[in-house]
RNA sequence: GUCUCCUUCGUCUAGUGGUUAGGACACCGGGUUUUCAUCCCGGCAACACGAGUUCGACUCUCGUAGGAGAUGCCA
């Protein structure tokens, strides 16, 4: 039998690194078994539901470079691929549960569900959930609710007696008492939309799934999801329920840790191919030394039993790491391509971008690609060159055991070496040796030295090579900048 | 509370009865770079605990503890 998946997000918000996770194992899965993958939204919530997200969901698909065998816009012969246009669909098949007396109507209001849940607080019953309240009305009372203008949930009569297991590919079986799921859960809402548990069967089924591969908190409704399919009569698909992706503390990854939406590490410079890498290296491993996959390899390589069952902590200084990998990966052309938008969005670079700040840029990307971990570093990065910065505060002029007024002398000093050895066309490496020079000669560091001229290059103390620095800049910006800083300390002294 | 699942360095992980328990990130040190990075070298650091089973347990069994998830007209 032909391996057929599916990933199946609700657009209520930005696709999340959990779910990205959840989708790239399946597809992984997929195309390692040469099955294949499907795409399908699960718009069920009407209150949460947003274009937003939708858009969002097919963007970050787009941006990983994730194609769907079948789903929204591709199509297939099993679609629709959007439950809100399958309506009807859940209706008929949650009318049909209810003529074999598997589903009932319920009446019961909101207010009155949530008295109950609150009573059952309250004594710390440990029967829990809804109290079948209408699992048994007579005519009369359902004539009466109807006269009210109720309109009725439906929901699965869940057994109370005896158990239900299903097989998950990692755990094993798993079991729980009938008496402990969820007594009577909604399958129908009143708005007629289908819950999760109805759509989710419904579809997974006629859209002939083998393997339900989703997140581990999914577990405790598997039991839920097999007496459903077995109400319907027909055979549970195979289950893979995936480890969660955590935050540092060990809670499940929120916003509170940090950039959760793919978007966010889309806008903030991560490639496509280092989070993907990253991401399904969380819950899963090939071997005990590979470490960077391209899709191609993973598409071959994906192994289904090689997924871990513990929960992972997604790190994201491994994922700067890998960030970096990647982009020193990159040739200068591809990273100067990849970098421009961010240059363009400061304002640094015009969007039409003109011959002189081409070369700039040409001069720049591979001086500035060892020291990216994101994209948009760049930014900082290279901000000296395209603007003229604030000034310093004067404390940033003053290396370590050195104080303000050496700092000042030894800027004036290597300042007259610079526009010496500049104007005279002098070896960049002599004008060094002999800014070492002015160091020895007091008694300093030689970083003493550098660090006053370069942080009146640069108005930071973190920067490019001084000779790239220099050559970026022009003689000319060179000097008026460093006069202006020594004007400046002057001043302080 | 109840139910279910999970447990190897701080983190991601390799490991399927006999290993000096391996790698990667992070961290710390050193070298290259007269800054910062990159790169190279080195170091730190783990089988949650307790009982079994066994000649022998990180590996098997059972408990305990800890963690997580579920308990919605959300998925």
């Amino acid at each position: 039998m032909s391996v057929r998946v599916r990933y199946a997000p609700s657009p209520t918000g930005l696709q999340h690194i959990g779910g990205v996770r959840t989708a790239l194992f399946n597809y992984f899965f997929a195309k390692a078994q040469g099955g294949k993958f499907l795409l399908r939204v699960e718009d069920t919530d009407r209150e949460r539901y947003s274009d937003e997200s939708l858009d969002d969901l097919y963007q970050t698909l787009k941006w990983l470079n994730i194609e769907w065998d079948e789903g929204p816009v591709v199509g297939g012969e099993y679609g629709p691929y959007i439950q809100s246009e399958r309506f009807d669909l859940y209706q008929k098949y949650a009318k049909m549960l209810v003529e074999k007396d598997m589903a009932y109507y319920c009446y019961c209001t909101p207010e009155r569900l949530e008295k109950v849940r609150e009573e059952q607080k309250a004594k710390k019953s440990s029967t829990q959930g809804y109290d079948r309240h209408c699992s048994h009305l007579t005519k009369e009372e359902v004539a009466e609710y109807e006269k009210q203008g109720i309109k009725p949930v439906i929901r699965l009569r869940v057994p109370t007696e005896g158990k239900t297991t299903f097989h998950d590919v990692l755990m094993g079986d798993i079991t729980r008492k009938n008496k402990d799921i969820s007594p009577d859960p909604i399958l129908l809402k009143s708005d007629g939309f289908p819950t999760y548990h109805l759509a989710n069967v419904v579809d997974d089924h006629l859209m002939g799934i083998t393997h339900i591969m989703r997140a581990q908190e999914w577990i405790p409704s598997g039991p839920l999801h097999v007496i459903l399919y077995k109400a319907f009569g027909w055979e549970p698909p195979i289950y893979c329920h995936l480890p969660m992706v955590m935050g540092k503390d060990g809670q499940k990854l929120s916003k509170r840790h940090g950039s959760t939406s793919v978007r966010d590490f889309r806008e903030k410079g991560y490639l496509p191919e280092a989070l993907m890498n990253y991401v399904t290296l969380v819950g899963w491993s090939f071997d005990d030394k590979s470490e960077f996959f391209t899709k191609e390899e993973l598409e071959k390589v994906f192994d289904i039993n090689k997924i871990h069952k513990a929960p992972g902590v997604f790190d994201y200084k491994k994922l700067d790491w890998f960030n970096g990998q990647y982009i020193r990966k990159l040739s200068d052309q591809e990273l100067k391509e990849k970098v421009l938008p961010y240059l363009v969005k400061e304002g640094f670079v015009d969007k039409e971008i003109t011959k002189e700040q081409d070369k700039i840029l040409n001069d720049l990307i591979p001086c500035v690609k060892p020291r990216l971990k994101v994209l948009s570093d760049i930014v900082d990065l290279s901000r000296f060159l395209f603007v003229e910065p604030e000034i310093a505060p004067k404390e940033m002029f003053v290396a370590k055991k050195m104080d303000l007024k050496s700092s000042t002398e030894a800027l004036i000093k290597a300042y007259a070496v610079l526009k010496e050895g500049l104007d005279n066309n002098i070896d960049f490496e002599e004008i060094e040796n002999s800014i070492s020079d002015i160091a020895n000669a007091m008694e300093v560091k030689v970083n003493g030295v550098f660090t006053p001229l370069r942080v009146a290059l640069t108005s930071s103390t973190v920067s490019l090579p001084m000779q790239d620095t220099v050559n970026l800049l022009g003689k000319e910006e060179c000097y008026k900048r460093i006069e202006r800083a020594i004007e400046m300390l002057k001043g302080e002294l």
